[in-house]
DNA sequence: CTGAAAGCGCTTACAG
DNA sequence: CTGAAAGCGCTTACAG
């Protein structure tokens, strides 16, 4: 089928190319009668734009911003947003693409409003947004709706809203993973820790999910017998990891395997370290920079990861498809979830 | 900066910018010191064609080829080639970029011949291809290098030719991973046994590589202290593959893991199904629908894999780079290995 | 409210 | 050997 041009809709409708075009774009001044025939027509025609045209009159400029965690040297998985996202707008070159990117710190509820402020104002044509705060990002949807302007979810979902797409991990199915790779490694009787700290519970919903994953996978498949401990841990501070899992470790001296259910698994590696404890499975999440160093040391033996640039890249990608030529991705697009140990960490 | 078109270095050099547009695509007839002139400007000025503008004239059509084993049921990571190269077509939609499909029947080497014969005669802008047969692609290269045709490498690589890039798996890293998941899995007293299926010898190298991987790891990393037996199975067929593991395995009762250096995995699980052992690891190669069903079974552990389309998906781009805007790619990029089981196969 | 024209950067005949 | 013009499909003023 050949491409429908707004010549072939201006012919049909016996109008001219500037009144279809005025249609399409909702520009207003034309008579609405003349607007429904072209309308109908379009459809009737499935006419699709040619973006190479559009992009080549360059004037059209897609605007959009990014909401995302401040990332950092301690923070390298939101960190490694942004460059996705850079990557896909240079990749989608000629369109003329541009993002603004908007930083919260992460837990601060107020930082989080003020930015959606600032969004808002910016009036970009879509949205690509962590909603981590449930509230303020509900908040923040309903305000987007209102505008009309497209939004999609990275990293965390939020069920019933208007989002366009969620991309992101399946942290239940994450959990299992981690799971599955302990119970291969670990001995049938021995038990097992879960660790997860606090300072990381703003991100409840993935730590619940990932330590529901991890139980299901015991109730169903596992074959280990052992107990399965699990403790919160107050902060990442060394002093009160050190006390916190001296005293648990000393009380179960059958543990042979330790999940952390974030990526703050490189706190529990270099207790290991420091205590020189052997024979210790050591299983945590994102590919970080502090987490690979303890990969290559041993201490850490898998570490289940996404790819946060595809990710973002992908919102970036599908945001466009669908500003262009109205593609509506599917609801949720879950990312696979990569197994790392030392022998392919660095092919990634 | 902004962009440089064709008008700004006609100006310059005081011509029109047909003669830029003639030098610039090497049209002929343009008198020599023209030429000259035209082509040091626009080498000055950094000129780069606008790709939007060139696809909107779409007279430029890009005709690949791409030589490739045959895939079907039986080989499903040679089904996934193709569906990558067109995918990656499809994202270039609005840019003319077609690829013609040469399809030979796998170690046929004069069906190979003849496919090379038909890409000459149909004098592609470039080509991707699995070189496969080594001496047969040599000669091939050397065909393509006196046409000037560009060609990538997908899935095996060729040292010392002019290919643009190879775009694969490392696949001496590739045994090591294999290696380090028997390593973690398996008590450290058992032995473990290599099979190579001599239906799969044709890809010598691949095998040759993830055995050396495999034996590397033990050298310098593992903890296994048993045995490694390295078998070389000489057919897939159920009898030849039963006789020749109930030998082995009654022979060395101690082997506690197998891994097989190839797709065929889902052969040895098959046995091993129905032998009804228990205890036994079974680690393979390539996410096919074969394998992963054993996965699923729980007979095979872990799967070792590509990702076939994102690979051959590159290989379009990239040529795609290379013959729009002269963009050279690195000379390898290796893919990441992905470690599959039971619970992220789903995923992929 | 509507149409005709110019232009985005490049390519392709065509005229000289 | 070289230039001027038309056209790719769309958008943007401008004229009516």
């Amino acid at each position: 089928m050949k491409q429908i041009r707004i010549k072939d809709i201006a012919i049909k409708a016996g109008v001219s190319i500037g009144t279809v075009d005025r249609v399409l774009h909702n520009r207003g001044e034309v008579a609405a009668d003349t607007k429904e025939k072209v309308l109908t027509i379009a459809r009737e025609m499935h006419y699709q734009p040619n973006i190479v045209a559009q992009a080549l009159t360059a004037k059209k400029q897609y605007n959009l911003a990014a909401l995302l965690p401040r990332g950092g040297d301690d923070n390298v998985y939101w960190m490694l947003h942004p460059q996705g996202i850079e990557l896909a707008i240079k990749e989608l070159q000629p369109f003329q693409v541009d993002v603004r990117f908007f930083f919260f710190e992460l837990h601060n509820e107020s930082d989080f409003l003020e930015k959606t402020r600032e969004i808002i104002d910016y009036n970009p044509e879509g949205v690509i947004f962590a909603p981590i705060l449930k509230k303020e990002s509900l908040k923040f949807c309903s305000e987007l709706d209102q505008l009309n302007i497209p939004y999609i979810f990275i990293d965390t979902n939020i069920d019933n809203t208007n989002c366009l797409t969620f991309i992101g991990e399946d942290a239940y199915q994450g959990g299992r993973v981690a799971a599955s790779l302990i119970d291969y490694g670990l001995e049938v009787s021995r038990d097992i820790l879960i660790v997860n700290i606090a300072k990381d519970l703003e991100n409840t919903q993935h730590l619940n999910a990932r330590n529901q994953g991890f139980m299901s996978f015991f109730l169903d498949a596992g074959k280990n017998k052992g107990m399965k401990i699990t403790v919160e841990i107050p902060s990442a501070e060394s002093k009160d990891v050190e006390s916190r899992m001296d005293l648990i470790l000393n009380t179960n001296p059958n543990i042979g395997a330790i999940l952390v259910s974030s990526a703050k698994t490189h706190v529990i590696a270099k207790y290991i370290e420091k205590r020189k404890l052997k024979d210790l499975i050591l299983i945590g999440y994102e590919i970080t920079r502090k987490n690979t160093d303890y990969l290559k040391k041993g201490i850490i033996h898998f570490l289940i990861g996404q790819r946060p640039m595809e990710q973002s890249g992908k919102a970036v990608k599908k945001m466009f498809d669908f500003l262009t030529v109205k593609q509506v991705p599917a609801k949720r697009d879950y990312q696979p979830v990569e197994i790392i140990n030392v022998e392919n960490v660095d092919l990634f």
